[in-house]
DNA sequence: GTCAAGACCTAAAAGGTTTTCATGTCGGCT
DNA sequence: AGCCGACATGAAAACCTTTTAGGTCTTGAC
């Protein structure tokens, strides 16, 4: 390090020391260094031995770029998410990590941000350098366009099934989950159950209200209110839609959400109403997002997407298309009923 | 594609095209494709466009790893974060993909979750891998112990600064947003401020608190309840501490909360206890979380710490250091004043 | 018809690693 | 003593790109 008017200079003349530098302090062959870190045979011990304490010596590292130049492995995997400040990419990309963290593969993030064009950018610059895969993370649940069959590495879609059902993709299962919640609240004793949701755009709303319908019917029960409320993903269409139902519909005994953020409001509207939860009424989310559900009023029940659970399984699932089998259509991950304060057990 | 047993295989003979096809295509020499893809001269265009025909046909994209073989650089960067799924990683890290994407940078994502073993593991890999520098960012602003000096590339900083003062470090300056919280009050027309934080072992707390207190003396005042009610970073706190504050100091004009889950808390206490924010106490939060500010009742003002931005300057840092030019020391980024209906002014 | 000057193109080397094959050494056996 | 085989080591090719130096061909002028 020298210090250059006030400003200090990394030290750039020093490359990082090669096979060459190691053989050469060493005073064996590059090959002999090769094969003695790399645990081949046909090495001394004492010979490797002197290797190995040369390259301690020297900081050594193998150049995976070479290493992946030579075997067309590299060793790395794209990971092109949609929505790095959502709530729902972050999980599966931890997930991901997880799973390939253990073995030895690197992940390159990037964030299209919703744009094709960036989205094909960033294609373009994973493909140069190699990547062994790719997994692509929506920002919803609403199947998207596929990256194309003619690209030559595997791509499995998470979060975000491919709208084209011969690509694979990991997503959790909605459906169920909506059954879930209204098993459990049934369970709970409750019968007068109603459904407010978020924004009808979404797949997930659409989805998890479709398993909650499908339960009710299986119960030969009729959602209060005669249909699901969609709205927002938002706290004020929950406290909203619940003022609303309540007067309409003061029977209600149990409300089944969306989302955590609509259930927090619910929750509030219905203590602000003089209703307890949940000695009255019962509520129950959706997501798991800790940090609303946990520190509702009451603490709130709901299910979570086990998101993570996705991206290992993506994570999987590319490893083995990588090495040649790959598992095409639609994988469902089941999620799990997270039981807080806001119901209980009144049977 | 061909299935096997009802699974499917990926293709795996084909390696994707090189210099050398796409000369073969072309009926021209690999040096001569590689100058006109490159734009370099001393190519007949006739000829530039017959290879770029070819290389189009092919889909040709230049071996990224081959070229950062020659040229020493791989125009890659290892991201090291400590706490993926919190809050403050992620905008930094959008802030510095931002900031790499323009160019050619891609960023290698790994997530040590607190373990420096796991780090250890994580920056072998990145070494090896060859990036050009590093962005290490914290899960707290507590400063973190240094990577150390003898790495071969640059290293900066981002969230939690090393505590080595002669590393490169980019931060928030939260003793400045402390002071811009309570300025903003008094500007307001309040005095009778109090202070609720958090865990008294962040650093983010006790240093908030500080710029808070500079900013009191300025103004020849005091804080009311004598001193900073430190707790919890919790909904749940703030509730708590605003009744205890209610009972002790009636007198409270504003409040301002180390965080906008506290702050949310102490709105939501505020209600019940019958007092209008932003009528009769102001209450301003810290961190700008959408989520929780934006939904609260009333919309919480608060201050946003502009962790883009850092993560933004983290990544023009280590640009430069990669460059030769590093400016080692700790860099405080502004944070802003994001006003809702929380305050409002009374005069 | 010859020569010089350009213009265009190609051969070859470099970068770091792994792998294959050839070379070299040594002990043991006949 | 002479040979064989086992074993350790080294030289070189391959991976893909860029760059340098040199080679070929055209063109215009004499």
């Amino acid at each position: 390090m020298g210090t250059v008017g006030g400003v200090e200079m990394h030290e750039n003349g020093t490359r990082p020391p090669t096979l060459k530098d190691v053989a050469a302090l060493a005073g064996v062959s590059i090959a002999t260094v090769s094969k003695a870190l790399n645990g081949r045979e046909h090495v001394r011990a004492e010979t490797r031995t002197k290797v190995q304490d040369a390259a301690e010596k020297l900081n050594f590292l193998p150049n995976v770029l070479a290493q992946g130049l030579l075997s067309g492995r590299t060793g790395t995997v794209g990971l092109l998410t949609n929505d790095l400040v959502g709530r729902f990419s972050i999980p599966v990309l931890m997930g991901a990590e997880d799973a390939f963290g253990a073995g030895s593969t690197s992940v390159f993030l990037c964030d299209a941000r919703g744009d094709a064009i960036r989205e094909q950018h960033h294609l373009r610059a994973l493909l140069s350098r190699r990547v062994d895969g790719l997994i692509v993370v929506g920002d919803r649940t609403n199947p998207r366009v596929s990256l194309g069959k003619d690209l030559p590495v595997p791509v499995v879609y998470a979060y975000a099934p491919s709208m084209d059902e011969s690509d694979t993709s990991v997503v959790s299962d909605n459906v169920g989950a909506g059954r879930q919640a209204i098993e459990h609240l049934v369970s709970c004793g409750r019968s007068r159950i109603a459904y407010i949701s978020g924004n009808i755009d979404y797949a997930a709303a659409r989805d998890r209200a479709q398993g909650a319908l499908e339960a009710l019917s299986g119960h030969s029960l009729e959602l209060v209110g005669g249909e699901v409320y969609y709205g927002a993903w938002s706290e004020a269409w929950g406290r909203g839609a619940v003022r609303t139902l309540l007067a309409r519909n003061p029977e209600v005994d149990a409300i089944a959400c969306g989302s955590d953020q609509i259930a927090r409001g619910a929750l509030d509207a219905l203590r602000e109403a003089g209703r307890n939860v949940p000695g009255d009424v019962s509520v129950i989310g959706h997501d798991n997002w800790e940090l609303i559900a946990a520190q509702g009023r009451p603490p709130l029940t709901t299910i979570d997407m086990n998101l993570e659970r996705v991206g290992r399984k993506a994570a999987k699932l590319l490893f083995a298309a990588i090495d040649g089998k790959t598992s095409p259509g639609l994988h469902n991950i089941p999620t799990s009923l997270v039981t807080r304060e806001s119901t209980s057990l009144t049977h």
